[in-house]
RNA sequence: GCUCCCAUCGUCUAGAGGCCCAGGACACAGCCCUCUCAAGGCUGGUACGAGGGUUCGAAUCCCUCUGGGAGCGCCA
């Protein structure tokens, strides 16, 4: 195995982790795990006004909470670390130090202002609005002269002139850029740190990282990053570019569109399971159908099978994978949602009688409201299965319930009483009990509906169903 | 403004010149099952963005248009 695959996740820890980021971050994942190798996270937090530790804590959550491990990062350093780079200045100081002595960097002193009012004119000239070269061929005195006026000079990457930059894209297909169409860029802020297209391939490199899926308004950093990787004698890792995720309306992913961020799905009470069988198959396409377990996902997985076009990211299929998910999941993981909402102790018979109908916690809510709570006088359609079924039904089920209730001993003795059976009996018993139409099976329900409430609803149900009678006959 | 990329049902996608008057999944509708809902089973409608080529034959190749995405930063 001469070389062993590493991949790996570069998020800045600023803002939320967003769904399309993690797409990527589970791309990387999911071919390191596939190939048996390495996937190692590393916290791009050189902008330090953006970052902060809860961020990271934070990101480190809810990447575990997906089920995405890492081998190294922040929290797991080793030898290729430390995988912070907010601690890495001295490896970046050594790097700019070889790029300045081979003369391949050199410091510029344009304003912001200055290459902003550059930027302009290039684009009302119809010219791409790339860095001009003007600090390019300043000599000794030029550079003096402006360090006198006080300006903090960046550090910009001296880009070679008229070489072809080609490269294979693990997803696009060949691809071929020309230096000359590439501006100097920065690789120092003035302020000292450290620019992203510097650090994050230096520290690819440095950390051994041997496949890069990103997101594709990266593409036209990969050859400034290729030129750069080569000028310091380092070995350059495959690239592929997938593209980005888009709402329902093709516009990118953001707030609007509900849930764009892990922590929105994360607090909707979408489960981990779902969120990735939706992510893994967003401009990927597995060759099997339905529900797949990590061991699966991992094993199906496949650069090949990675789309070109934009993915939509649409709410319904999210809501179709957390049915699956809810479906599988251990009970242990739906009895958080009924924590809080029903008597204590009484979580996994909740949960075992309602689980069929539930999709997200709000469910769990409302059930447990249903079962445990006071109920309201019935109305509606609810109100119209009580008083057709009449006040003998439920004068019967509480005979037979007034010392216990027992499911098939009560079904018997009110199909014996009544005559009744079929939807004819079920409808207005479950109207009666739970005030809907629909739920769980009655005899789950009955299960975990207090006694005392099963006797308070019954009793309320008859006196509904006499009094409209009366009523009804006194109106005649 | 310039450059690059993409384009199959509402959505995720299969499709790499004849197997496709386009297949699957989600969603939707109907039926079956069932005390109801969900699940499950069956059935149905809905797509190759438009126009030109190339070819005996095009969803698949080429061109133009249209639509979308991305980039051109001391943002990552």
């Amino acid at each position: 195995m001469p070389h062993p695959v590493v991949t790996r996740f570069a998020p800045s820890p600023s803002g939320l982790l967003h769904l399309g980021n993690v797409r990527t971050a589970l791309f990387n994942w999911l071919y390191a795990r596939r190939h048996g190798g390495r996937f190692v996270l590393r916290i791009e937090d050189t902008d330090r006004a953006r970052s902060d530790e809860a961020q990271i804590g934070a990101l480190m959550a809810e990447l575990g909470w997906l089920g995405l491990d890492w081998d190294a990062g922040p929290d797991r350093e080793d030898a290729a670390g430390p995988y912070r780079q907010s601690a890495r200045g001295a490896f970046y100081a050594a790097a700019w130090q070889r790029l300045l002595a081979a003369d391949l960097a050199y410091p510029c002193y344009c304003t912001p202002l200055e290459l902003e009012m550059a930027r302009k004119a290039a684009l009302s000239r119809g010219e791409p609005p790339r860095y001009a070269g003007t600090c390019a061929r300043l000599d000794e005195p030029g550079r003096a002269a402006r360090e006198r006026e006080g300006r903090a000079p960046s550090l910009r990457f001296r880009v070679p002139s008229g070489q072809d930059i080609r490269y294979q894209d693990l997803v696009r297909g060949p691809q071929r850029f020309s230096s000359d169409e590439l501006g100097d860029f920065v690789i120092r802020r003035a302020d000292g740190s450290a620019a992203f297209l510097f650090c994050n391939a230096l520290d690819d490199s440095a950390m051994g990282v041997t496949h890069v899926l990103r997101g594709e308004d990266h593409v036209a950093n990969t050859p400034r990053q290729q030129l750069l990787v080569l000028a310091l004698g380092e070995r350059v890792p495959a690239y592929g570019h997938v593209p980005l995720l888009v709402g329902t309306d093709g516009a990118p992913l953001s707030k609007r569109h509900g849930s764009a961020s892990v922590a929105d799905v994360r607090a909707a009470g979408f489960l981990p399971e779902a969120v990735v069988n939706l992510l893994a198959r967003l401009g990927h396409s597995y060759p099997v159908e339905g529900w797949l377990e990590p061991a699966a996902l991992i094993g199906h997985f496949d650069l090949s099978a990675l789309g070109r076009a934009p993915a939509h990211f649409d709410l319904t299929q999210l809501q179709y994978w957390q049915k699956e998910a809810v479906r599988r999941a251990p009970a242990a993981t739906l009895e958080p949602w009924a924590r809080g909402r029903v008597p204590p102790g009484e979580e996994a018979r909740f949960i075992a009688a309602v689980r069929a109908n539930l999709t997200l916690p709000p469910d769990a809510a409302e059930w447990a409201h249903l079962i445990y709570g006071e109920l309201p006088c019935a109305e509606g359609a609810v109100r119209t299965a009580i008083v057709e079924a009449g006040e003998g039904l439920f004068a019967a089920a509480l005979a037979v319930t007034a010392e216990r209730v027992d499911y098939a001993r009560l079904i018997t003795a009110l199909k014996a009483a009544t005559g009744r059976s079929g939807r004819a009996l079920f409808q207005p018993l479950r109207a009666a009990l739970t005030q809907r139409l629909d739920g769980p099976e009655l005899a789950q329900l009955i299960a975990v509906i207090p006694e005392r409430q099963i006797r308070v609803r019954l009793a309320a149900a008859r006196d509904l169903a006499s009094r409209t009678a009366r009523h009804e006959a006194a109106n005649r």
